[in-house]
DNA sequence: GCATCACTGGACCAATCGGTCTATTGCTGT
DNA sequence: ACAGCAATAGACCGATTGGTCCAGTGATGC
């Protein structure tokens, strides 16, 4: 999620090329989606030329872009562990999680979109690229249900909870990107809570 | 929400090549981006010549593509009237715009991503397009917020179920693309309460 | 010292991009 | 019949796209 390439070329680029493209991809996909980033600014922002990014990725763009958001994803189930392994129940997970990446917002101050879906989503032909998004995405859903069962949940409570609260996150990260406002994502979560109290109320 | 014209370029045209211009932008952006479609495709799918863009649109793709925004945003707006005006409570037409909506879905076979954000989505720099894309967001807000007011809701309760909802709606929109399950936006209207009684759970 | 090889740097390419411009078409009012 | 004009049709443009290719370059093993 934090970005050290960003800030400009590092002098004496700490980083192996590699990752300086990896972080450049992420970093600029999510801002302003696959088709919108040209390889030109890409590698002006990694600081690379682009011999190294075909030598490190054959199949040049798309390569990279399934690495940037491998990448992001592993990001992703980092902040989910380290939300949820010291919470006492599920609930206070969550909220972790949601005031973590409110912050990485407020620290960034870029409103990006979520790195999988805005690098993946690329129209109906690109299927490789749809069941990449799926799969990542499921991941971080059953890294969530794992830590539901682990706090106490039920298996169908867990999965139901960990869909509710990435449809939550989602949706919120949406609407804070438009407002620009992180602390909708800080308010979801008093909306996350065990399913079965909302049942009552169909 | 419904595409005429995306059953392919129709021989007689039966509307005027500005609607036509407009359909096919809608239903292009909101499938491959805004950067991901090309002009050639769109005026290909439209059935029109480049000169009819730029004498409808003077500004080009652009214009077009908050034209294009625009439409799908008052499709939106009607299928919510359409959704809230019989309800008796806010829950039945919340319920009601998630089942058109996956009834949409379902019937066109395509899993398009939301038009206004994909199509306006488009890197901090366009900062015209951010405006508009938030415009439109929180016209969708604010007559749902007007319908549950309507409906027997308080001013603050009406805007938490408002925004709640639309959290909701997105982050489920996306969900079941990933899945490509119009089911998940369906099962969402369990989730759709007042916010009081959740509150309670922090 | 030399061969090897992962890596870099960038020239170069065809294709496509969004956009401009002009000629023409066809309807309209007079 | 003719003027006027909105609309169409598409040739054409420079810029940029993603991608290819090869000549270096520098560290490593022998």
């Amino acid at each position: 999620m934090d970005d050290v390439t960003t800030a400009g070329p590092a002098p004496d680029q700490p980083l192996p090329t590699r990752d300086r493209l990896i972080l450049a991809a992420a970093s600029l996909f999510r801002n302003k989606g696959y088709s919108g980033t040209g390889l030109a600014e890409l590698l002006a922002e990694a600081g690379a030329p682009k011999g190294s990014l075909y030598h490190h990725f054959p199949n040049g763009k798309s390569d990279l872009a399934l690495a940037a958001a491998n990448w992001a994803s592993d990001q992703m189930l980092q902040l989910i562990d380290a939300s949820f392994t010291p919470a006492p129940r599920f609930q206070e997970g969550a909220k972790t999680v949601c005031y973590k990446l409110a912050k990485l917002f407020d620290m960034q101050g870029k409103w990006s979109g979520c790195p999988v879906s805005a690098t993946l989503f690329e129209g109906p032909e690109n299927e490789a690229f749809h069941q990449h998004a799926a799969l990542l995405f499921e991941g971080w859903i059953s890294a969530t249900v794992a830590h539901a069962q682990r706090l106490g949940l039920a298996e169908t409570e867990a999965q139901a909870a960990a869909e509710n609260f990435y449809i939550l996150l989602q949706g919120g990260w949406q609407l804070a990107r438009v407002r620009r406002d992180s602390d909708v994502i800080r308010a979801l979560h008093l909306q996350i809570c065990p399913p079965m109290q909302l049942q009552k109320n169909d």
